[in-house]
DNA sequence: AATTATTTTAATCAATTGATTAAAAAACTT
DNA sequence: AAGTTTTTTAATCAATTGATTAAAATAATT
């Protein structure tokens, strides 16, 4: 064992991780400082260096982890060749919202540091390739071939992204109360969202 | 006339808000220098806090503009009481979708400078209350009760916002050609979102 | 217990960055 | 034209920040 500093028997490089990922995550990378990462760990600021050598790196295995948390939900589902359309849509919507639930902040964070650095993912994430040759674009052509499969794509992750990208704007408060309203609405809007997208299709 | 320096006959101070404008929008605010805006304004770093006193107060003027640019559209609409709710849809449909192919990444600079500042913004923007007492809210009320008017209001923002801050993942490419065809689809939402509202507001 | 390897710390460096200052340049007033 | 005010510039400051270093502390090995 290799047990030395601080509280618990996580090590120090996952401490720093976890501090990472909140700070990194809260404030974004060009308002992140590399002290206060140290600082939220409890540890000696030169230690981070050590473990990671710059912040540039420390901040590539986050992103990379945020990366996969935001999109590895959606592909396994929409490759499905076993579920329909419907099936595929409420297995999205439930699984995103829970997942947004517990990470509020990824959707503005990835997106935002995509935009801040395009060049850096532009080869990593083709989605739209995946996308196109995925089981639900088929579904989508032979039942509604006048909807672009993009349209209707945006559409369902516009509508489970955007309460949690606008909740400081639209759900100004902090407290519990707040907190426990926004979930009650997300938990109806697991059933809403499947229903209302049956209603597109069906029009 | 007060017309010394550089191309035009725009003023100086304007000059450098043009700048700010860019730069701010495109990078957010702490990944921005203000040497980056006096070198993109073309004039001296020190001219910017002659003018302005500070990076944040000049930050402080853009971002009250952006604010202004992002929700000053919907308001006059939804509380509109002459317009029916397809008509409010519509027109907030058309009038959001033109702006923002104008200003593409308005919408993430604005949820993300909010969001690594939400005490600064909290009183500035009850939206909510301003939302709760529209027109629109009332008449979907009266014609759907059973429907929550967050849940529909952050739908239809949803889908008109989120190609926008997902174009740099969904639509990588920086040409022409890409630019091209994703504003052709934004002028086949225009029509697509009203539609898709009204076989939701009638299922 | 002595030695070696690993982890942690305090101190510091060099570069960046927001801001200021004093002087020069330009515009305006008389 | 002379004097005054406004605008612009070059140089510089002080604080911040990412990173390094050398030494200390701890753990592992013999």
């Amino acid at each position: 064992m290799n047990q030395k500093a601080g509280d618990k028997d996580i090590s120090t490089e996952e401490r720093i991780m976890e501090a990472a990922r909140v700070v990194f995550t809260r404030k974004g990378f060009a308002a992140t400082r590399t002290r206060d990462i140290a600082e939220e760990a409890g540890i000696n600021l030169a230690l981070l260096n050590y473990y990671f050598r710059s912040k540039e790196k420390l901040f590539a295995q986050i992103m990379q982890e945020k990366v996969q948390l935001m999109f590895g939900l959606v592909f396994p589902i929409v490759t499905d060749e076993s579920l329909s359309i419907e099936q595929k849509i409420e297995k999205i919507a439930n699984g995103y919202i829970d997942l947004l639930l517990q990470n509020p902040d990824l959707p503005i964070f990835v997106l935002s540091e995509v935009r801040n650095n395009p060049e850096r993912f532009a080869q990593s994430l083709n989605i739209a390739e995946v996308m196109a040759s995925s089981s639900l674009v088929k579904q989508l052509q032979e039942r509604r071939p006048d909807i672009h499969p993009y349209q209707l794509m945006t559409s369902i992750m516009g509508m489970l992204v955007f309460p949690f990208v606008s909740k400081p704007i639209l759900f100004p408060g902090n407290d519990e109360q707040t907190d426990v309203m926004f979930a009650m609405l997300m938990e109806e809007r697991k059933k809403l969202i499947p229903q209302w997208i049956d209603a597109v299709l069906n029009c």
